[in-house]
RNA sequence: GUCCCCAUCGUCUAGAGGCCUAGGACACUACCCUUUCACGGUAGGUACCGGGGUUCGAAUCCCCGUGGGGACGCCA
């Protein structure tokens, strides 16, 4: 049974590199008929917020990424860190070391300065026939892990292949600290173990943890799980995703406009391909996807292709969900959708031409707003002669039955009469009864404006001229 | 500095030794369609980081170099 996990520490938003981590868990164990588990590591007290916890919660919501089990707190498991803590201590796999936190800057300085890899020079480690100093009265003391010395670790990561690491490199990391509270790479231990991980798909700046998070578990007897460590996503530019480039947070896309399966496709041919395949369902991906189509390099983050994707799936997207998505932001702009046509009937009219949901509430004003031309752009369209092929058209729509055919026919016996080109007449009418010179066709935009506005505007609009 | 990882068009990628005169997609350019803007269609240019091996044959395997990234916390 394929069991994953995505363990976000709750403090800031559910970011594009995260939501990619999880989605490519959620994938797999979905994929496996598995169980996808939500971890909250929530440990380092200082810097979580439950704001954070709802903002990540909101996020995978958002995208649709329902876990199985769930969401778990570390915070919450404490009483269990501590036993294994204390079996580890009785063990002889943990030790404690007084060093005090200064102490340890200086010997890392040192280090750096001689050119070494900075780490703990195990003073404090117990070894056959070492004398151990002297505990310093009244120092409190951090549990460290006793990493073995000799040989290394190694495993077959499912996105990078072969790693190996020399047990010597290794630190004998801090697996509590002074106040009793265990670190990162013991708490993921005891859970990931705890919660029967089988796979462990992660960000790949947790190479580093990877070794010894392993031989933490050995030292435990527990299995060992499978890794995946997925490579970052970088900013436009190649340089590390950051807030100077614009939208980092997922929800940020929600507000932008963007539609959640446009997210989920787009990240998912992000590091990871089907062939020639671009734009998928949701279901088509858990189908398909598998770890060894995961490229190991990094990839920059496009937002041009991310528009693109956007904008396919803003076409095939429900009229009514449209509808209802665009609404906000008409709303929040301050027009009234009462006051004119069906927004459904607007949306499927206009959904050809947005990449974006602000972007097709941007087309969908016209239809809701009061016409308000510039005076050039009427100088430019509506010239002396054309007005009285507008007179004509005007009288004529007024008599009409209001359907896409005869407005048409309406415009072509006016262009007739008047020996024009469509252009001539369609742009002065686009003007005058929307304010602009991009509209979709122009018979469907007056079918849908309506036939009693589209003869009040044209009145009005004439009446100076 | 030390350790670990990565390297195909501008970008995302296909590619598991011959199917590669390197394929697709975004973006770009031109043309077609056309009632403006779009949508759509067609065509086009641009890439295997460098050097050594291995092999009849290498984008693909090995080594070195170069470049990029990550990690080195009583953060996660």
């Amino acid at each position: 049974m394929v069991r994953t996990r995505f363990a976000p520490s709750p403090t800031g938003y559910l970011h594009i590199g995260g939501a990619r981590t999880a989605l490519f868990s959620w994938a797999f164990a979905r994929h496996h008929g598995g169980q996808f588990i939500l971890r909250v590591e929530d440990t380092d007290v200082a810097r979580s917020t439950p704001e954070a916890v709802q903002a990540i919660l909101d996020g995978m919501a958002w995208l649709d990424l329902q876990h199985d089990e769930g969401p778990f707190y570390q915070m919450q498991h404490m009483d269990r860190y501590k036993e294994v803590i204390q079996t580890m201590l009785a063990s002889g796999a943990a030790y404690y070391c007084y060093c005090s936190s200064e102490e340890l800057e200086t010997m890392r300085e040192a280090q750096r300065e001689r050119g070494e890899k900075p780490r703990y020079d195990r003073r404090w480690r117990p070894e056959p026939g070492k004398t151990l100093p002297a505990p310093p009265t009244g120092a409190s003391a951090v549990v460290r892990f006793r990493n073995s010395i000799h040989g290394s670790v190694g495993w077959h990561d499912m996105v990078k292949g072969a790693i190996e690491f020399e047990n010597a490199e290794l630190d004998d990391l801090i697996i509590a600290r002074a106040d009793g509270t265990p670190t990162y790479n013991f708490c993921v231990v005891v859970d990931d173990w705890d919660m029967q991980i089988t796979h462990v798909i992660r960000g790949d700046d947790h190479v580093n943890n990877t070794p010894r998070q392993i031989n933490i578990l050995r030292a435990l007897g527990a299995s060992i799980p499978q890794y995946a460590h997925l490579s970052m996503i970088l900013g436009d530019d190649g340089t590390k995703l950051s807030k100077r480039h614009g939208a980092v947070s997922v929800m940020q896309y929600c507000d932008e406009g963007y539609l959640p399966e446009a997210i989920i496709n787009y990240l998912a041919r992000l590091g990871w391909s089907h062939g020639d395949a671009e734009l998928f369902s949701r279901e088509q991906f858990v189908e398909w996807f598998d770890l060894k189509h995961i490229t190991p390099s990094a990839a920059q983050f496009n937002t041009e292709k991310l528009r693109w994707i956007n904008q396919h799936c803003i076409k095939v997207a429900d009229d009514t969900r449209l509808a209802q998505l665009t609404r906000p932001f008409l709303e929040r702009e301050g027009y009234n959708i009462s006051n004119g046509p069906q927004l459904a009937a607007v949306c499927a009219l206009l959904k050809d031409r947005a990449d974006t949901i602000k972007a097709l509430a941007v087309a969908a004003a016209l239809f809701y707003r009061t016409p308000a031309p510039s005076a050039e752009l009427v100088a430019l369209h509506v010239t002396p002669d054309v007005i009285p092929a507008l007179r004509d058209l005007s009288a004529k729509l007024a008599d009409i039955r209001w359907e896409k055919t005869a407005i048409s026919a309406a415009f072509k016996d006016t262009l007739a009469t008047h020996n024009l080109k469509m252009p001539k007449l369609a742009m002065p009418v686009r003007v005058l009864l929307t304010g602009d010179t991009h509209t979709p066709a122009i018979d469907a935009t007056l079918e849908l404006l309506g036939q009693a506005r589209v003869i009040e505007r044209m009145k009005a609009a004439l009446v100076g001229e």
